[in-house]
DNA sequence: TTGCCTTAGTGTCTCTACGGCACTAACATT
DNA sequence: AATGTTAGTGCCGTAGAGACACTAAGGCAA
């Protein structure tokens, strides 16, 4: 204990029964589009418990390193991927006595975005120990470490979910992307096709999005490029009850 | 230390730099309606630090008595209100270096709705300590323990939110209602007035309520009561992308 | 009993915007 | 120049939302 003195008034004053207290981690389900499947980032735990089995990377809070939880989050995936500005979004926490075998924990599950083309893998490791890994395929083996099957699923509702009414899956694109892409992205994430009119008209007339003014070119028709504006931020670009669609 | 063996390799295998581990929480945002504005439920802190400030009732994980993260929730919210089977959301889990003078930690925020009529307040307590504040006059003061004012205002966030496309209102009135009764709510929450026709077509449509059979009676037209249905249970009634409405 | 007030609940019109699908536009390739 | 492929548009039918006037059913006072 570097710290006796805080932590026992902390605890009595709580009427906490002993010292063995949960821990609380920082879990990440990354995701990215490549050929168009949808993956998620996995390492090899190197250590007990589950030593060898494959984990949702995360860590613990660093107090001298981390000044907020998101930074816990962030500074996870920077070690894994290289990457420094992700779309980060809390998730859900879980938190119990069985998840873990040595006793009550704790952890923090965030989802990350991240377009494949940003990325540098596993960083300063041995580089077999971090691999994307098809998510259906991961969904479908149910092996992972821990409850890490069971909050990727979670993870995995969100994005599904969130992207019924955001713009979220722009995320997954570089800077420019065309519409066809766009499109692209949110069918595979969905599942099912969708209406090439009805898309456009929606996702342009939220008014997240601007031209870049360059067009794709390459084979056939040229397309336009766009880029996400600056009230494309909050991602959103429908509401449902009452007034207009925003 | 109660197990020194098993949290010494934890905190060796992922190369935590000493003991002193943030304390995980769990603080309840939890609403009413009364007399036709929303209401929190607000506690006197009894020790240091803060003593005396009001705050969100919360606590500490029990690690006999909890099983999971929201056992804390329920077993907190039960202390105060005397309620056991609220309707209970986990909002966001907050850890950051200084939301307590102590040092690092985090608090898992948890969003209870409940009927007014249900509660029975500070079970085996100064009943002073335990107060229904109306939300507005709470975000006003600004003057809640810690960062509870920012946790309130995000928990309110969501109640708003959710209450846009989810009949998740129907948790704050009895069992049986009326239609009028629960469009109030609806605006209540949401600060605006309705469209009746629209509202009562939307719910309905929704199919998530079942008549009780009963009428209320009491002052003019008698109306009639309405339940939650089996299939309310997910409290969605309305999707956005494609499809027909749900 | 009648008439009036209040709240419950409906009929119906208009208009927006979605899905659907056929169409045109602009390139590459041969 | 013809063909194929992908980008992007025009337009129609229709569902469902908002708006608001209307009817329904009670209490209450005279």
């Amino acid at each position: 204990m570097t710290s006796p003195v805080s932590e026992t008034t902390y605890l009595k004053s709580y009427n906490i029964h002993d010292f063995d207290v949960p821990l609380t981690s920082v879990d990440m389900a990354i995701f990215t589009v490549h050929e168009d499947r949808l993956k998620v980032l996995l390492t090899k735990r190197a250590h007990h418990p589950e030593m060898g089995k494959w984990a949702l990377p995360g860590g613990f809070i660093d107090q001298i390193k981390d000044h907020s939880l998101s930074d816990t989050a962030r500074r996870k995936l920077k070690e894994k991927t290289g990457v420094d500005t992700p779309y980060l979004e809390q998730v859900e926490t879980f938190g119990s006595a069985k998840r873990d075998p040595r006793g009550w924990s704790v952890t923090v599950a965030y989802l990350a975005l991240l377009p494949y083309e940003s990325i540098t893998l596993a960083i300063g490791e041995n580089t077999e120990s971090v691999i994307w890994v098809n998510l259906d395929e991961v969904e479908q083996n149910d092996t992972l470490a821990f409850d890490h099957n069971s909050i990727l699923s979670i993870c995995h509702e969100r994005l599904k979910a969130k992207v019924q009414y955001t713009s979220l899956p722009v995320n997954l694109l570089p800077e420019a992307f065309t519409l066809t892409e766009l499109q692209n992205i949110f069918e595979i994430i969905l599942g099912k096709p969708t209406e090439k009119k009805s898309f456009r008209r929606r996702i342009l007339d939220a008014n997240i999005l601007e031209e870049t003014g360059d067009m794709k070119t390459g084979s056939n028709r040229p397309a336009k490029l766009y880029r996400v504006s600056e009230n494309g931020e909050k991602h959103v670009f429908n509401r449902i009850i009452e007034g207009p669609r925003v």
